[in-house]
DNA sequence: TTAGTTATTGTATAAATAACAATATTTATT
DNA sequence: AATAAATATTGTTATTTATACAATAACTAA
C-alpha cells in the first residue's frame, strides 16, 4: 500500500465535452468541430476543453461551447464522466460529458478559437473522432434515448411548431424502428399539445397541421396530478 | 479573457464517493461512515476518497470502498459528478458518485483506515452529512428510483430468495406509495421468477412462498424477444 | 377532372390496469 | 379439536391502453 501526500493528488486536469443534438430532415444530428490543435489535429471531435480551476462545471461547459462554436444560451445537462488514465495522451485528464438539445434552425454556429470547422452530422453517420469521443457520444446517445421515453424533451429538438409526423420521425430515428401512424397519434393523446390552425407550406402533398408543446399545461399536470410523460 | 498555460490546469484533485444501498426490514438503507479526519471530523459521510493519479475510476471506487468499509466484490455503477469550486474546503476537488446495490446480510462491513465507524441507515432517516454528501445521496437515490422502473435491479437488494411482499415493500419504500397486493402480483407476471417449494419460517402467520429472480431466463428474453422490464 | 400522395380518423380485438371481493393457509388461542 | 386472527393468494369485473389494419379526407400536380 503506497502512501501519497495530499498535494501529489493535484496533478489532474479536468475537461468538459458537450454533445449538442439537433434534428433536421428526419435525422438526429450532432455538432462536431475539426481540431486545429494537437493532439488529434485535423480530426473531428465534440466540442470540449479544460475547466478553469475556479470555475463551476455548468458555467465552464457554456463558456467552452461558446468559445468553440459561438453557440449560446443552450441548456446543458450533465451526462457521464470518463476517466481512463490514458484517455488523454498529454496527462491525466478526466472529462464529464454534457449534452444539449437545440433547434438547429434557431441557432447560429461558427468555428472559433482552435476549432477550424463546425458542422452538423447525422448521428448514424458519425466518423471516427478524437480521444474517446465516439465512446462518449454513444453513451450520451443512449442517455438521450432513455430520456426521450420519460421526459418531453423531443420538443426541444423539434421546431416550435411541428407536425405529428416530424415528431414520429424523431422517435423512429432514435430507436431505429417504424411506427404505425394511427397508433402513434393515439399514444401521444395524453401529451398536452396546442393544435394550431396553421398548416405546412411548400409541400407537394396534403399539408399537415402544425402543433406545439403546451409547456404551461404540462407543468400544471406534473405538479398537481399524478401525470407521467411516457413514450 | 484570461490566458492560462496548460500546466496551470493541473491543480485539481479528483475523488469518488460511493452510495451503497441495501434493503432490510422493509427499508432501503445506505452505508455511512464516521470521519476520523478533518475536514468534517466526526461527521457522517458516504465512503469516498481521492483517486490515485494513474488509477482508473471504477478500480479506484472499489479500492476506496474496501479501504474504508472492508466491503468487497460489489458492482459499482457511476452516477453524477459534482464539481462546485467550493465543495471541498481544502482545494478544488471534483467528485464522481458511484453506487452499488447489495444484500446487507451477505456482506461484512467494518470501519477501517480513517473511518471510525460504519453503519447502515434507512434512507429516510439520513442525518446531515459532510461536504455536499446529502446532495450527492439525494441525486443518487433519484437515479436508483428511475432504474428501479426499467431494470430488474431490485433483485440485487432483495435476499436471493424473497417473498413477493418483500419485493412490493421495496417499491413502496422507494416511491413512498402503497400498492394493491393483488395488482402488484399481476404487474410482475412478465418478470421471469423461479417459484420455489420453500416457504418463510419463523413467522407468526401464514408463511409466504419464496421466489428468486431467473436471470438466465431474463438474459434470453432481453436478447431475443423485444422484452422490456417495466415497473 | 383525376391520379397520386400523405394526413387523419375509425373499428375491432387483445392486453394491461385498477378497484375490490373471495378464498386459502398458516399460527395462536380456547 | 375447533375457532379466531393474520396474512397469502386467487378471482371478478369494469376501465383504460395497445395493436393491427381499414377507411376516409385533403391537398398537389398533371
Amino acid at each position: 500500500m503506497y502512501k501519497i501526500a495530499f498535494n501529489d493528488f493535484f496533478t489532474y486536469s479536468f475537461s468538459l465535452d458537450s454533445v449538442i443534438f439537433g434534428f433536421r430532415n428526419g435525422e438526429i444530428n450532432v455538432l462536431l468541430i475539426k481540431r486545429a490543435l494537437e493532439p488529434f489535429k485535423n480530426m473531428w471531435a465534440i466540442p470540449g476543453d479544460l475547466v478553469y480551476p475556479d470555475e463551476d462545471l455548468s458555467i465552464a461547459a457554456e463558456r467552452i461551447l461558446f468559445e468553440l462554436t459561438k453557440l449560446n444560451n443552450v441548456e446543458l445537462h450533465q451526462a457521464q464522466t470518463f476517466g481512463h488514465p490514458k484517455r488523454h495522451p498529454q496527462g491525466r485528464v478526466i472529462t464529464s460529458a454534457y449534452f444539449a438539445l437545440v433547434r438547429i434552425e434557431e441557432f447560429h454556429v461558427e468555428a472559433s478559437s482552435w476549432a477550424e470547422e463546425v458542422k452538423w452530422v447525422p448521428f448514424h453517420e458519425i466518423p471516427e473522432l478524437a480521444f474517446d469521443h465516439n465512446l462518449i457520444l454513444n453513451s450520451t446517445f443512449e442517455l438521450l434515448k432513455k430520456k426521450l421515453t420519460y421526459e418531453p424533451i423531443c420538443f426541444d429538438l423539434l421546431p416550435k411548431r411541428f407536425t405529428l409526423n416530424e415528431m414520429q420521425q424523431l422517435y423512429e430515428y432514435a430507436f431505429g424502428v417504424e411506427m404505425d401512424k394511427a397508433n402513434f397519434r393515439k399514444k401521444i393523446k395524453p401529451i398536452p399539445l396546442i393544435s394550431h390552425d396553421e398548416k405546412q407550406i411548400n409541400v407537394k402533398h396534403r399539408p399537415a397541421k402544425l402543433f406545439s408543446f403546451n409547456s404551461e399545461s404540462y407543468e400544471k399536470l406534473t405538479s398537481t396530478e399524478s401525470y407521467q410523460f411516457k413514450m
